[in-house]
DNA sequence: CGTTTGACTACGC
DNA sequence: CGCGTAGCCAAAC
């Protein structure tokens, strides 16, 4: 079966989630979907690429009336979220996709020329653990890339 | 109301 | 390792 939630309810979920995201620190659309639990009856598939694209579509919903200025702002940091190459999906140049940049770097993350952040410095660590489990929630896959970069450990042989 | 497009990601060249 | 594509559903046109 496909994976089609309703919007109704799905978004609440991920807003609840992103607000966990701590302040100078970014997750991944993916990451937040990594999260969810999976309905038994969803093709894995199809959950792992479609549940990304309902959490920017559920960010959407409240970047828009953000940047516009039109909304008191949300409690939502919506600019938090990011594509999993550590770069800003958001159309390049748009106005909503400069205000993210800088609420970022106001925040300490830094961007390469390329517009990238370093995923390994200010990548989320997931929230904490009692929260998690108070909510239901699946422990999230690590965006940090596993730093077995540890030479030490084979020098001492 | 049919088409097009996309705040994505995994995978194959 | 970078680039293009497949896959799918909801919004946006």
């Amino acid at each position: 079966m496909t994976y089609a939630p309703n919007p109704t309810t799905f978004n609440p979920i991920v807003w609840d989630i992103v607000r966990q995201v701590t302040h100078g620190h970014v997750s991944t659309y993916g990451q937040i979907a990594s999260m969810l639990p999976q309905p038994a009856d969803v093709d894995a598939q199809d959950f792992k690429r479609l549940a990304p694209m309902r959490v920017g579509d559920a960010l959407n919903a409240v970047s828009f009336s953000d940047a516009d200025g039109q909304a008191e702002p949300t409690d939502i940091p919506w600019w938090r979220i990011i594509n999993s190459k550590g770069g800003i999906s958001l159309p390049a140049g748009s106005r909503v996709a400069m205000l993210q940049k800088q609420r970022l770097e106001a925040e300490g993350v830094t961007f390469n020329a390329q517009g990238l952040t370093d995923l390994n410095r200010f990548g989320w660590l997931g929230p904490d653990a009692d929260w998690l489990v108070a909510h239901g929630f699946l422990a999230p896959k690590p965006i940090r890339k596993p730093d077995d970069t540890s030479p030490q450990q084979l020098s001492l042989f």
